[in-house]
DNA sequence: TCCAGTCTTTCATATTTATGCAAAATGGCT
DNA sequence: AGCCATTTTGCATAAATATGAAAGACTGGA
């Protein structure tokens, strides 16, 4: 189907862009040779209930339900400390291990945070590399995923 | 200082969600006698990285922002442990007893909650008075803060 | 007190987002 | 295929939101 093509393609969209208003959604579908209207954009975000964000720095950004990323940062903190090896960095890289089996797993919820910090996450069985962005989000994200592991 | 109490107030309204718009925000805010343009309203917006979240019933609603929340109920939690002493319930009241001292922070982290089920708190040192809307949602928030007591 | 710098607000308006409605597309059914 | 019901889309535009610029308020210091 057309429709959820399409808000697959947002929701990729959304980590690894810094998307400020609805054309910017336009103009990177389009990128993709997907041509929609700024009107069914508002439609999408309405039924995916994306969040436009002011952030921090001063702009806005659309971002992922508060929901949802609840839910899923609960799961994450779960297999994190249910299956967490050692973790190691280097240049944009983290490199987590995990108990064989859990990689997989992980990598998808990491993917399914949508943080901004990530640019791409790959695993296999045992182990998830996450690309970040920058080196200080590298540092960011350091700090989370440390967060979510001694956090209660 | 005179924006600091307004955003005072609307983080008070936002909790009886029914905030579509920030014209609802210069209309509340004027039946309580504090004149202000949507243009400052905006502008508190960005300040507070409020979002205005597509909400399951097909309409939008302002909300808290995400992080804030999680910091925010990480905080409550760790203070319910912290200073927790008993809790007993009566139609719509929860009362909850704390170490001395700890009633006010306690009380203003139920008001920074934003819980829906809450219509005000009140409290001296050692105690918190929360008032539920209904008995139903007494029992909801009942077991909210059970679940912060117990939980991990 | 008066001033300069900073912060905050409003006004006016630009920009962005949401939506009514008609047209087009999609999905069964027969 | 052909038809009807339902869903999705674009267009046009209404509605909502953000923001530059000017004016007003506030603050600390001379």
């Amino acid at each position: 189907m057309k429709k959820q093509e399409r808000q697959r393609y947002i929701k990729r969209l959304l980590s690894s862009n810094e998307i400020e208003r609805q054309e910017d959604f336009v103009s990177l579908l389009r990128a993709e040779n997907i041509e929609v209207t700024q009107a069914t954009i508002s439609r999408d975000i309405k039924d995916m209930q994306l969040v436009k964000v002011p952030s921090a720095t001063g702009g806005y950004h659309y971002s992922m339900p508060v929901q949802k990323q609840m839910d899923t940062e609960k799961k994450l903190k779960r297999t994190l400390k249910d299956a967490y090896v050692s973790y190691a960095t280097q240049d944009k890289f983290v490199l987590v291990k995990v108990l064989p089996g859990n990689g997989p797993a992980l990598a998808s919820l990491i993917e399914a945070m949508h943080y901004d910090e990530v640019f791409g996450t790959i695993g296999d069985d045992a182990t998830v590399l996450i690309i970040c962005k920058s080196l200080a989000l590298t540092l960011d994200l350091q700090q989370k995923i440390q967060r979510l592991l001694s956090d209660n």
